[in-house]
DNA sequence: GGAGGTGCGCAATAAAATTTCGCTCAATCG
DNA sequence: CGATTGAGCGAAATTTTATTGCGCACCTCC
């Protein structure tokens, strides 16, 4: 494996499991059409590559508390890549940043971030987040609504990007 | 437990399943410091009461050929609710879009997009998003890398409101 | 101070995970 | 060609987990 793409049933391993994580592997196993051995030692190898990074349950914020989620489109005055860095790392220790990613184009990160209420975000906003060095700006806009959540990988157009190949 | 809120237990509960949902319950229940029936128990309300809303296996887009992450930011001519529901369903029926979040402020929606090369992002971008009925503008930014993505609920920031309160 | 409710844990059972091992297929090598 | 080797499968056996069925303890509210 370490040498060969995925076949098949890996890809449809990686689809049941990006679905449900939780599945049990004997139901794994009968959905991709393996016996419950070798599928298990596909799982693992898959964990292994790399190709599988971790799982973890969905929790809802809103049902414990953090009603406000909000995308911080932030500049920097420097771009360095020292100073890339040391932005990326402080967003890591601010535990209302869940995510940050740098982008190219004038807004150099996005943040996205939750908070229990509008107030403790603006705590946050102009307490830290404005306030860091080498921020420039920081646009916020918040989340009235999310109308699709699917993280991860659209294997139906990998698949049919497969297909074509073939 | 319908009529109440969670207690210390059920938080712990949910940090381990977030931080990874594949866990055994039993080693939940040794982690969480009771046995494992009444956990199991636990998690089921937790479930069946929306704190939790699922679990996912993280599949790597690149690993799988999606090389290409892109943050579009939407602009609709019209908000009216029933063209605001129109394009998040579109959204949710393009395979390559796998986050859509509606926002206030001049930005109406930004949308999370992958894709396997930047052509056929291009593609997508204009054939589809650009060009469907009530867009008005759509800005992109190329995702360069990501220094965090940490989906889900911050538990220390949650603990220690709760122990403020107390 | 008992009825009803909530939630725990022990014990038993069912199911799943994991290990072991022999088989098959196919590519490779004499 | 036929033997050899490696990869990968699956049946069977074993170890762990999940799940069910109670009975007990602890509250709360009459």
């Amino acid at each position: 494996m370490a040498t060969t793409r995925l076949d098949d049933i890996d890809r449809k391993i990686l689809a049941e499991l990006q679905a449900d994580g939780r599945m049990t592997n004997v139901e794994l196993a009968r959905r991709v059409g393996i016996s419950a051995p070798p599928c298990l030692r596909r799982v693992r190898t898959l964990e292994e590559a790399g190709f599988i990074d971790g799982y973890h349950a969905d929790v809802n914020p809103r049902e414990l508390g953090f009603e406000v989620q909000v995308f911080a489109m932030v500049r920097l005055q420097s771009q360095a890549e020292a100073d890339l860095s040391a932005f990326e790392m402080r967003c890591r220790e601010w535990p209302l940043v869940r995510e940050c990613h740098m982008l190219n184009g004038e807004i150099d990160f996005v943040l996205k971030c939750v908070a229990p209420d509008l107030s403790s975000f603006q705590t946050f906003l102009t307490g830290d987040l404005t306030s860091a060095e080498n921020v420039a700006s920081v646009k916020t806009s918040l989340v009235i609504r999310c109308a699709k959540d699917e993280p991860g990988v659209p294997f139906d157009v990998l698949e049919a990007r497969l297909a074509k190949r073939a």
